[in-house]
DNA sequence: ATCAAAAATTTCGACGTTGAAATTTCTGGG
DNA sequence: CCCAGAAATTTCAACGTCGAAATTTTTGAT
């Protein structure tokens, strides 16, 4: 069966024949599938009251240790977004109720992060139901595929140096 | 070797012993790579003056035939972009002279977009560079691998309707 | 003890996207 | 032939992100 890359690969073999397009066989369909997944997670979580960065957030803190706490800087890192998005997306969730703030004892240059009694009540709610709903949108492979789809995506992840948080 | 999702797993697996958080072994990989792979692709694009969005837009039309003509609404399907955020586009791209932009004779609805020789000459001068560097960026995979991530991912893609443009 | 450099966070302006409303043009049924 | 609805595009406001500059605090060398 084709998937839309199948499509695109085939329009470059007759628009540009000798060329090899074949690395855009794994590009492309990462990026699409990157998309297709952020969608079906958005989804479920609207029907929680939970944007996607949310969620995030709170499950970054909520498996972060026992005290559900972290400093700007690591809650920076660990999404993936620059500092001031970071501080903007805290500004929210605190006005919501979700987490807290307040300087770090000792080093008045953190702020640590932890989520409230209502945030950790509401992610723990959620947790459960979002894995099922990502089980369900790789319900197209079985078991071993899924294996050995995320095998092959750790070799790649490694050989570009994504071992950190 | 153990890379960024592994670790989150293992903070998932301390944190609440007994949840099966497998799906993220898939879904937060795809989702890491592709940031990754983007990022790749931006620094090479960089280099030559383009942004990843232009490259994008001037190869759909490079790609879609010998006229390298599309209309407004299939460029917007093709790139994923809401229709509001493609006129925004082509506005840049008629500016700087890479495409330019008529309504479609027999159908005033409709605008069609094609490559100006100068935009041409731009996208065929990357092409290649742009593969060589996406190669590059897969390199961690041989050959055999790298076809059964594709294989893999296809089989998801499909599995999600992700079969058209 | 002091000061320069580093570290953590916040502020702010520029930018691009989305989604909805508005505009223009086409199509088909009556 | 006319008109209501559909189709394609544009406009626009709201929103979130990034990157850089600014702020505050800490560290280390002298």
């Amino acid at each position: 069966m084709e998937d839309a890359v199948d499509v695109i690969l085939g329009q470059w073999a007759r628009a540009r024949p000798g060329l090899d397009a074949s690395p855009m066989g794994v590009v492309g369909r990462v990026s699409r599938l990157s998309r297709l997944l952020e969608r079906g997670v958005k989804e479920f979580l609207a029907g929680r009251g939970l944007e996607p960065w949310e969620f995030d957030m709170l499950a970054t803190l909520l498996r972060s240790g026992e005290s559900h706490t972290m400093c700007m800087k690591d809650l920076s890192s660990s999404a993936m977004v620059s500092p001031g998005a970071l501080t903007n997306r805290m500004d929210r969730l605190v006005e919501r109720g979700l987490v807290d703030r307040r300087p770090a004892p000792g080093n008045r240059r953190m702020i640590l992060v932890s989520l409230t009694p209502e945030g950790l009540r509401l992610v723990d709610d959620v947790l459960q139901g979002h894995l099922d709903n990502e089980r369900d949108l790789l319900a197209g492979l079985d078991d071993d595929e899924r294996a050995a789809l995320a095998g092959l995506l750790r070799k790649l992840l490694v050989s570009l140096r994504d071992t950190d948080l």
